[in-house]
DNA sequence: TTCAAAACCATAAAATCCCATAAAATAATT
DNA sequence: AATTATTTTATGGGATTTTATGGTTTTGAA
């Protein structure tokens, strides 16, 4: 599987149907499922989404972490009660179901943002807000890392 | 792999065109994608360029260390988020994205600059000063440092 | 029958491919 | 070594394809 690079914002229609870019569509391409697994971050108002395989992938790293971990447990029942699988369409749209657009405060755009393995879709002004603080962290943990001057 | 060296000055087209290096073209020769990945450097006003391999790499390394890092998180964030796997065209052109050209103040001549197993790009005059301030630097910090003469 | 979801069709803008040429670098020949 | 021939590069522009996005029709479940 090849990575999920760079930031896309595209546009919902009215029907709320949305093109997954080009360059993530083809990330997925060869995957057992055509299409993309999303669910609502934990971490950020934004959504997460990943391939199919990769979901799998985490099935059997939670296995791997015993099946009485009760924190494990709340982490697997957001995860997989939460997933939601979801075809493209002929020209490589999803339909984002309702509740987790509101989670990430979407309405008429969204950025899809990648993260490597797996992506994630914003609010477009959210993310630009979240990149900020983001490189101000870093730049706090790691004050030589500074442009310009 | 073999090395990025030395330094080539071209020209971007009207299209935004801009020939990679053929020697560039060459160490990128036999990975899996044939192109290169370019990012806005987090420390100078020049863009980060590398295989695809290399960036994958570094996804592996995320993936070793955990979902839950928060300064990993930041890193990665910033990383994949801007990202962008360029193809060569049949001729080893590739077209740089506008807000990589803004951020590092490229017009119409850039500079490809080697850095081993990565490279640069800069504004040619951008670099020069770089470079001139580099060598200051050396010289104060290191005064028994000399140079020609 | 109704209404939402899925399949289908259309289009403008953007990205990519394809061909051509001149300059530069390399190899071959005298 | 000097000159010529050949190949490789960098660069230019037109043609083609892909992509994002909008609308219409069909399907199918309730």
């Amino acid at each position: 599987m090849s990575l999920f690079l760079s930031s896309y914002e595209n546009r919902l229609d009215t029907k709320g149907r949305i093109s997954v870019p080009a360059s993530f569509r083809n990330a997925v391409n060869g995957d057992k499922f055509a299409g993309v697994v999303l669910f609502r971050s934990f971490t950020n108002n934004c959504i997460e989404g990943m391939t199919m395989s990769r979901m799998e992938q985490m099935a059997a790293a939670t296995d791997k972490m015993g099946v009485f971990d009760s924190e494990l447990d709340d982490l697997s029942a957001m995860l997989f009660a939460d997933a939601r699988p979801l075809n493209f369409d002929v020209t490589g749209r999803v339909v984002i179901p309702a509740d987790l657009l509101a989670h990430a405060g979407i309405t008429d755009t969204a950025i899809f943002v990648g993260r490597g393995n797996s992506f994630q879709i914003w609010n477009p002004d959210a993310f630009r807000m979240a990149q900020e603080k983001s490189l101000q962290n870093l730049r706090a943990t790691r004050p030589n890392l500074k442009i310009g001057e």
